[in-house]
DNA sequence: GTAGCTAGCGCC
DNA sequence: AAAGGGCGCTAGCTAC
């Protein structure tokens, strides 16, 4: 074997490889030094020396560097703060020898940071290679690069240098791959080395496959599912060692050829720039994939990890009492509802009112699956609850794990739900989302307001219901919520009362289970307690994905006095058209305006402390301008070009009557003063309705959305949909031809281009027609546009990044959401820094001043809380 | 007990 | 035949 191992110790485990490769482990088995192993001065010598014939001779050389971490559980947590570094692996190609003179040539560096049984001799070997990670001179090549750069922070090490990340190579070249074929070195090197044994040997076998163990049956022998043990374990087994090493060694070998390979291929592809853009950035013909990932995505690897590695001060304080209010509120809202839910379904007092499939069964039984009418909700299900009173059935002596309860409709047991299912899910059944509820339960807090104002003494109705024994099981749980005396429901109203029923429901913005209850009191009861579970559904949104999880330690890291308080996301370019996700948590979809009732955003806080505050700064329209650049659309940019409420301009372009009202000086397009009311209303008040169908249509039609979509939207015929379509496209013809264009590139050659010339694959696109080819030639009109978006922000971000003065000022950008960053840093130079930060925004493109056809526009907050900032 | 699916929903 | 692009995360439930 050609390697060289160089050293030994610490505690250790398992590295990633990035996406989802699933790794459970198996129990530890405690570890004993095998008898005759020597480790420490020895390792820790061969180290240095080694490290020293890198600093000496091949300083110049590229090395690909890889980990393999222990103590982590990549599911769940973040990299940061998380992970111990067991060993690295090194290789920079196969002309070069680490070998003492004498032995047979070494090429692959095995660096052992574990050690055998004692920390310290990992920790000593570890701090001999701190010089070559940390020289920023020695250009490192590596495959996920955030993973390994904030687990070697753990150890105290900053790495510098970074020269390439091969999973971001393999992004550019092609955002498409999915499954098997993934991201992985072993898919990655599977694939770009066909026929080539040497590199292919990993592809074929995962680490689990290799060192993973049956857990142990209770007879002593090893089952069949095999688990991966701890990396640490696998390390240190005299069995296993020599293979594993080979194994991690290799995969720095791997990346190493990847990174050529997929240069090779880079380089050979030449990308179509949008010409402005080009000329500012001065990319010139011939420009290749490589030139882009060196210009744009190798820097923008960098700043993303640096962006991970600051994170985001959480207030948890605060996160604690929004949890209780929410909490509160839920449970509040959870009772209303199944008060009511369990006077007419007694089993309902055991039911789980966020469980979907409960829920459809109380409104829906017995209707008839949209996919397949031969198939029935039946008309009661059986579920399961766990027993956590302890409930003891008669004549069985231990309580059961789960008590069954059984569930028929809201309209008694037998009966078909009058409902007729407004929306389906994609198999068939009824929707329960919060549109279908909230059609059901009409205007929020309508229906309960008039039920407190009914003149007689039922006033809380709901809670007056005499309540009954349960022949069905226990209500041990919550005695509020016992059965009751199911009211008796009038199903045999006549068509006739059911008009004037849904009249008066619309009327008074009851929903629809007002006439289906018979109207009065029944019909508002069942209106409110449906409105109350779209509440108990919100909260419990904002409280498992948000409030709770922010409050964790997995993805947190700790203070000096050891609390934790920053959180780490994980940014990473893994989509289809450039955007960014973030992950562990997704800072990206935090509750934002009428959303955020807990007001989470205000736990995201600067240093304040410290002496910081927050920027935030978004861009306006920004996709929409870039459909107005690429498109050339006339109306789109005079539009921009004359500023002001974007919508608003665009109503008037559609109707004839809203422009004869403000040629006559009926309405104003705007009004600009705050301190003064305008003389006459302005057209966002005076045509709302016209207003907001532009709105929409703005956003729409860039994702491709057809007239038959719109007149589900606006609940219109699709005759009307598809004229106010055509009004739309009337007035930016260029528009839709730019569009018919990307189709016909899509269908063509296969890709559509981004405004740097990044390309996404659209192999659907050259088939036949079929339900691919259709979303093809929608991402064919969108992903140039929100690639284009992705691509500015990126340009932006790469200028705030590298920008001197805000390094001097000490200014950090923290997080991107698409067309939105913030920065923190200190309060007193904040409105320089802003300034800075929206003029980078603003000339994404090396600086340079006017090089859209529309001005890009950036608007700004200083602020303490990302809340506060909106 | 876990994996995978379905449904739903947060953001831009 | 379907009928708006791009994400990540959670919960419930079923099948293994």
């Amino acid at each position: 074997m050609e390697q060289s191992t160089v050293a030994a110790a610490q505690p250790a485990l398992q590295e990633e490889e990035l996406e989802e490769q699933e790794q459970e482990q198996a129990p530890r088995t405690p570890y004993r030094t095998p008898p005759g192993t020597t480790f420490g001065q020895r390792e820790r010598q061969e180290a240095a020396r080694v490290a020293q014939l890198i600093a000496s001779q091949y300083q110049s050389r590229w090395f690909a560097v890889d980990t393999e971490v222990s103590d982590i559980d990549v599911k769940k947590e973040s990299p940061c703060g998380h992970g111990r570094v067991t060993c690295l692996s090194l290789y920079c190609g196969d002309n070069v020898n680490f070998a003492l003179p004498g032995e047979a040539p070494k090429r692959q560096l095995w660096v052992d940071t574990l050690g055998m049984d004692d920390e310290e001799e990992g920790a000593a070997v570890m701090e001999e290679f701190r010089v070559f990670l940390e020289d920023p001179s020695i250009r490192k090549i590596w495959h996920n690069y955030s993973f390994d750069r904030h687990v070697l922070a753990n150890h105290g090490i900053v790495p510098r240098g970074f020269g390439a990340d091969t999973i971001h190579m393999a992004r550019l070249l092609d955002s498409s791959r999915r499954g098997t074929k993934s991201y992985s070195l072993e898919s990655l090197t599977g694939d770009y080395f066909k026929g080539d044994s040497t590199i292919q040997q990993r592809s074929k076998t995962s680490m689990k496959e290799l060192f993973g163990k049956g857990a142990l049956k209770k007879d002593g022998t090893e089952g069949k599912v095999k688990k991966l043990p701890p990396i640490d374990e696998i390390q240190r087994d005299p069995e296993q060692r020599e293979k594993f090493i080979d194994y991690s060694a290799f995969d720095a070998k791997a990346t190493f050829k990847l990174y050529e390979v997929l240069r090779e291929h880079l380089q050979g592809r030449v990308c179509q720039i949008n010409p402005p853009v080009a000329l500012a950035c001065n990319m010139r013909p011939g420009w290749t994939m490589w030139d882009l990932y060196e210009k744009f995505w190798q820097p923008f690897g960098g700043l993303l990890v640096d962006m991970e590695r600051a994170g985001m001060l959480v207030d948890r304080d605060h996160l604690a009492a929004a949890q209780i209010q929410a909490e509160a509120d839920q449970q509040e809202a959870r009772r209303f509802f199944q008060r009511w839910a369990s006077a007419r379904v007694p089993a309902a007092q055991h039911m789980n009112v966020t469980s979907v499939a409960q829920i459809q069964q109380l409104l829906f039984a017995g209707v008839q699956n949209a996919k397949d009418p031969t198939c029935i909700l039946e008309p009661g299900r059986k579920f399961k609850t766990a027993n956590v009173d302890g409930f003891i059935e008669e004549g069985k002596k231990l309580a059961r794990k789960h008590i069954e309860f059984e569930l028929h409709g809201v309209w008694g047991p037998n009966k078909k739900s009058p409902l007729k299912p407004e929306q389906v899910t994609p198999t068939g059944w009824p929707a329960v989302s919060v549109p279908v509820l909230r059609s059901l339960a009409g205007k929020p807090g309508t229906a309960r307001k008039a039920l407190s104002e009914l003149p007689d003494s039922s006033i809380s109705s709901v809670d007056d219901i005499d309540l009954v024994e349960d022949p069905e099981g226990p209500w041990l749980n919550d005695p509020e919520l016992a059965p009751a005396k199911a009211p008796m429901v009038n199903l045999e109203v006549t068509t006739a009362e059911t008009a004037k029923l849904e009249a008066e429901a619309a009327e008074n913005g009851y929903g629809k289970l007002y006439a289906a209850f018979g109207g009065g009191k029944d019909g508002l009861e069942a209106c409110a307690a449906v409105d109350a579970l779209c509440n108990v559904g919100a909260i419990d949104t904002l409280l498992s994905n948000f409030i709770l999880p922010l409050q964790g330690s997995e993805v947190a890291t700790r203070d000096v006095q050891g609390k934790p308080n920053r959180i780490h996301c994980s940014l990473n370019i893994n989509t289809e058209t450039g955007r960014l996700s973030a992950r562990r948590p997704n800072l990206q979809n935090q509750p934002a305006m009428e959303k955020d009732r807990y007001k989470v955003r205000k736990a995201f806080t600067a240093d304040i402390a410290n002496g910081n505050t927050l920027i935030v700064a978004d861009y306006s329209q920004l996709e929409l301008r870039l459909l107005a650049h690429v498109a050339e659309c006339k109306s789109m940019l005079e539009a921009f070009k004359l500023g002001g409420d974007f919508h608003s301009r665009t109503a008037l372009g559609m109707y004839d009557h809203i422009k004869e009202a403000i040629d006559q000086g009926k309405c104003l397009l705007e009004w600009e003063d705050p301190t003064s009311k305008p003389p006459v209303p302005l057209l966002k008040d005076m045509f709302k309705s016209e207003r907001q169908k532009a709105k929409v249509l703005n956003f729409s039609i860039a994702y491709g959305k057809t007239a038959h979509g719109l007149a589900q939207d606006f609940k219109t015929s699709l005759d009307e949909a598809k004229q106010t379509v055509e009004r739309w496209y009337a007035d930016r013809p260029e528009v839709l031809k730019w569009q018919q264009a990307q189709r016909m590139n899509a269908t063509k050659h296969g890709f559509v281009s981004t405004l740097i010339g990044r390309q996404r694959q659209l192999p659907d696109a050259m088939t036949s027609s079929s339900k691919a080819k259709g979303h093809a030639l929608r991402a064919a009109i969108n992903t140039p546009i929100q690639g284009s978006a992705a691509d500015v922000a990126t340009a932006a971000m790469l200028a705030i990044g590298r920008h001197q003065r805000l390094r001097e000022l000490g200014w950090t950008l923290l997080l991107q959401v698409h067309d939105e960053v913030i920065l923190e840093g200190p309060k007193e130079s904040a409105e320089e820094a802003q300034k800075i930060v929206v003029d980078c925004m603003e000339n994404p493109f090396d600086g340079k001043r006017d090089v859209l056809e529309v001005a890009l526009e950036v608007s700004s907050n200083i602020a303490d809380t990302w809340y506060e900032a909106k």
